[in-house]
DNA sequence: TCGAATTAATTTAGTAACCGAAGAAAATAG
DNA sequence: CTATTTTCTTCGGTTACTAAATTAATTCGA
């Protein structure tokens, strides 16, 4: 036999780490196929499994010979149901509580009831998690973790909300708060970067190294995967790009500045230009629709809006080189006049170098969307720690 | 006492890892110091410190009781003499080599001979290594590395030269042929990589764990140190600053679109358009002495390459965060114009809350920059492997 | 049908890299 | 000269691995 080729052990913090995102990976996986795919010795293998076959976090599936000399061999898989999650999200107009299991699939969900305060937020969700946990029979102790999706500035360590213009709130220990109520651990998150840990942890960014995430929402937020790790700015605020300036002499942006991104392609931005220029759409799948229906001005608008989010993008790749650019629209637009152009204007403002280096991809995201995000950041939390 | 604080210890792959990063930053600790400072226990310091001494490469300073309670404590401190390292910067006009020891200081200087194809620069760096050697009476026996920086795009992990348009250079396999014909580690790096890496090793970025570096020169680089390692892009082209579009209209550039960076700021644009202009500068520093006397022209040129690079590195800056953002002057612009715009622009285009938090710092470069930074990369390698 | 071959997984023994606690070393204070 | 203080080392133990040998469970071929 060659010698193991162990250039791949240092990309992971620990054996179990390698298993656990091997089998995140892979739908199910035999030991010497873990052995190989991490790099780990399959002695080494055989002991984390059976760690993790005593905690149940694992499971055996019967063993398959399958027409093949030797052995059979016995895949292992994460039981999903081992442990679950709470997932909420924070400064939209609803508030919804999601319970997800291990592979981030939704359980039940439960919006919770309006509130202003921290407290009571923390009350409502309180109400609302033992509801849904009554609702889908799920037993308390199942749980492992909370995470929360903040639309504001987080400081994610501490578990601090900063800011939130939504919310209104400045300095809010929100981790602390609802760790205290309802005996869990507790994680929160600025809402674009939850949304890039669940595409890193559950979705469709499992396997790469280096991506960024782009939310298309109210406002526009990105985030970046950079060496498998969230990448968060020296103080918890990389991946403005809302914020970029497009147009020096453009509409004053609510940061104080003019023609910055948000105002221009920001789904709050076009809701006021349509209903400004007398379209009555309520969502942006109107306002495709009346481009798609012949409005010139909704064409106009969607068109500016993506050519200035392809040059905004086109700087990120020019800057970063991500392998993926993970658009995420959460305001409906749909594959319109809107995603055309951003298509287009990354295609002419991208060096053709990057160009086919660069996967874009588009995803609609459902309602579900941003507290399932929030529940993967308590998964990775729970798995690190194991 | 109180129970040790191991939060820090994840930071680092290794104690022995954590003792040499501690001692690039300060000048002399003592055991005692390392061990807090790095939170590994003080009975691994010994251990390490043992080792280390045993190598040579550490010694001990005289102990200094000074008039304290107690064992005296024995500071310990990087023998720069222990090892040297060569740096190389290929792509240049001229193509000038360092000897450095292990904490950056040159040694020896000593540019090669021309040279056009791969084979020419091996001979020549052959050449000029060994006169290196003499001069400075250095045993060969003390070289652990070559460093070589390459204006161009690298592939570091393989050691090639993917692309140079300065030296006509495509697939070159620079490292191995180097290795092959002097018998020593060779790493490869772009050279605004190597000036990213040159900061952090021995320079002002030594304890910035997030910070970019953009390098002015005949055209714009950049770099970004990430979660302290070095971020190459998913394809080695991260940094692309200098091909973000600032106006599409723009002029063309070298890489077939319109209005880049460089184009507008690049030290080789801003020589052209000085001579299309009828102004005979040479260089930078005589561009802005004209703009000094009151050269209309060179001050438009300067300024609005100023707001061009300026509001590119905005766009760093929100999408990345850094702690600290290093521009390299190496075409000798100095306190001018170009800098005054700079500063200006980045302060109109950048978010006030970012104003405070990301430091900017210009510095002047001197001619053994580039290579001294090479020779970083392999003093770097060097001590890891260790 | 039964051993040979083959592949998977486990066991065993060993190592590197740490840690905590106790102890030794080298000074000062009284 | 002894107690105190601080630094550094020694010692024993743990964790997380590894390599090599061994066992397990199958198919193939005579």
């Amino acid at each position: 036999m060659p010698p193991r080729d162990q250039s791949q052990k240092l990309l992971f913090r620990s054996a179990r780490n390698a298993v656990i995102t091997a089998l995140l990976r892979n739908e199910a996986l035999s030991r010497s196929e873990l052995s190989e795919i991490t790099g780990v010795s399959p002695a080494a293998i055989t002991e984390v499994a059976q760690a993790f076959l005593q905690r149940g976090l694992i499971v055996e599936l019967p063993s398959q010979a399958g027409g093949r000399r030797g052995r059979p061999i016995v895949q292992l898989k994460l039981d999903a149901s081992h442990s679950c999650f709470v997932g909420l999200s924070v400064g939209e107009a609803k508030t919804p509580l999601v319970i997800t299991d291990l592979r981030g699939r939704v359980l039940q969900h439960q919006p919770l009831a309006a509130y202003k305060t921290p407290s009571e937020l923390t009350e409502a969700a309180g109400e609302a998690l033992s509801k849904a946990l009554r609702t889908a029979s799920i037993p308390r102790s199942r749980l492992h973790g909370i995470g929360i999706a903040v639309s504001g500035i987080v400081n994610a360590g501490e578990g601090i909300c900063r800011y939130s213009a939504a919310l209104n709130w400045k300095d809010v220990p929100v981790a602390r708060l609802l760790a205290k109520a309802l005996h869990l651990p507790v994680w929160i998150e600025n809402d674009a970067n939850a949304v890039a840990v669940g595409e890193k942890f559950f979705g469709r960014a499992r396997s790469l190294k280096h991506f960024s995430s782009i939310i298309l929402g109210p406002a526009i937020g990105s985030a970046h995967y950079i060496n498998d790790m969230l990448y968060r700015g020296h103080d918890g605020s990389a991946g403005e790009i809302g914020h970029i300036t497009i147009d020096p002499k453009g509409v004053l942006c609510r940061c104080g500045r003019r023609g910055c991104l948000d105002t221009i392609a920001g789904g709050h931005a076009l809701r006021d230009a349509a209903k400004a220029a007398g379209l009555s759409a309520t969502n942006m799948r109107g306002l495709e629709d009346f481009a798609l229906h012949g409005s010139a001005v909704a064409s106009r608008l969607l068109r500016s809006a993506g050519n200035a989010l392809g040059f905004a993008a086109a700087s990120l790749v020019h800057l970063n080189s991500p392998q993926c650019l993970i658009f995420t629209d959460i305001e409906g637009f749909g594959n319109g006049v809107f995603r055309t152009a951003i298509r287009q204007s990354l295609e002419n403002n991208i060096m053709a170098r990057f160009l086919g280096s660069t996967q874009v991809v588009f995803t609609d995201a459902d309602t579900a969307l941003l507290p399932r995000s929030a529940a993967s950041i308590a998964a990775f939390e729970y798995l690190n720690s194991i």
